[in-house]
DNA sequence: CGGACGCTTTGATCGAGATCATTGGCATTC
DNA sequence: GAATGCCAATGATCTCGATCAAAGCGTCCG
């Protein structure tokens, strides 16, 4: 079964509150498992983390957390797209990132959250609250490891998000973000060459550093070009050689 | 004794070999302690951090290590500034920082550096073998989480940076640049005024996404209004609230 | 000494993307 | 079904930093 269709059934099994009365096979179970941090917890410890998450459903431009509130949840996404997102002193908005299944929102250590998080579509998420979380992780010296390297692939990702707004081509900039979040939806699925998230224009422009209607006119660009095709379910990557180039040139 | 001062003193008997010989009293009297990752230690780990510890120095122009190559040392900077950057693809240079005393390079937990290392002055280090560090660590599960805080630490700054590179001022990035740079400098030497190093302008234009023609233009203003002085120890900051309202404005 | 090199400085011109302005579609709400 | 708001699309103009060019300056070294 394709990852995708696994998150539909699973997360309708969740409406249904199957998981709910069989938690300890709930994370064994779980589409995002192998994917993520979650992946890196030993089958023995799965039932004990199992029973300390709470599955949550959050509404398309509902937020998660504030930026600069207390950390009281950690969260792994297992199904849908959120934008995470920095207020900055003069008014502007950074978005440093967009995460999605698999990924792990909040970081146990700090009191506060780093950014703001709302949901794109739809989203599911399994909660853990943040004390539980951090007991569960200092039990265990290898998950605090596996925390580790979580994070700074984190790091990572952000230098390369450094790299790509330091781009002073609009062109490329858009060509490399297509590409890297490709790069990163095929973490669950290899396949993939449409990227099944509609993101508003404003917040690729946030997220790239580029106005509105520069991201708009590059899409445009690239729709005319047939590089890609911008369908209501999200964008077709057509022509991935032609975006290498653009990317790389 | 100002920081500074205890800096100079150290390295001078550095320079004479005499911490080689009383090597547990290394890292307790360490300058940097207190800043860095290394004052997260707790005194009874002292002796043998200490023990693992080899002083290093780098002159000026020096590569500590290159971007790709395996991870072989961990080194904490006790005097000196190291530039940090990776190169792109398109060829172009993204400085990802600048390493002062009390900072930490390298992760013992990735095989292969993430970015590449050199002197912009003479540069004093402890450096710690891979292997030794790791088993360290793993040996104290609170060492662990004292890695994760400086990993962190790193990630916020890194979104620091974006938010800067971000900006499309170049006044502003100048500004804030300074700014920010000499918050990091504080941690040391609270009185700061005077950032004691000179950065090549080329550098600076590759950590903020300018050309050098920008950066020197942008200095040049700030000299002549008074904000900056330009000497050859460094950038001594003249007009801080001058300063701040360029940042924000 | 001379000259080559690394780094800084300054001027002139150009162009990509910001900014401003307007339109249209589509969904939500009363 | 009119009103409102959100988002996308596109044209006209402007601006700031990139780019191109050249010169200055200290220092290292044969």
């Amino acid at each position: 079964m394709a990852p995708s269709q696994r998150v539909e059934q699973m997360n309708k099994e969740l409406r249904k509150g199957h998981f709910l009365a069989e938690k300890d096979r709930f994370c064994a179970y779980c589409v995002v498992r192998g994917t993520s941090f979650c992946g890196m917890v030993p089958n023995e410890d799965m039932a004990q983390l199992s029973s300390q998450s709470r599955p949550l459903t959050l509404d398309r431009r509902r937020t998660l957390f504030h930026q600069g509130d207390e950390t009281q949840s950690i969260y792994v996404v297992t199904s849908g797209t959120l934008r995470l997102y920095q207020m900055l002193a003069d008014g502007r908005r950074q978005v440093v990132g967009f995460a999605i299944p698999g990924d792990l929102l909040g970081f146990p250590l700090a009191d506060h959250n780093d950014y703001s998080a709302d949901a794109l579509d739809s989203v599911y998420l399994c909660q853990f609250p943040r004390q539980e979380f951090m007991q569960f992780l200092n039990q265990r010296a290898h998950l605090l490891g596996a925390l580790l390297t979580v994070t700074h692939d984190e790091l990572n990702r952000t230098r390369e998000q450094l790299a790509l707004i330091s781009q002073k081509n609009a062109e490329r900039k858009m060509a490399q973000f297509l590409l890297s979040f490709r790069g990163r939806q095929m973490r669950m699925d290899e396949e993939i060459s449409v990227l099944p998230v509609r993101i508003p224009q404003a917040d690729i422009a946030d997220f790239l550093g580029l106005t509105i209607e520069t991201v708009n006119r590059m899409l445009a660009r690239f729709t005319r070009e047939k590089i890609i095709a911008i369908t209501d379910t999200g964008v077709e990557l057509l022509n991935l050689i032609r975006l290498h180039m653009l990317a790389e040139a």
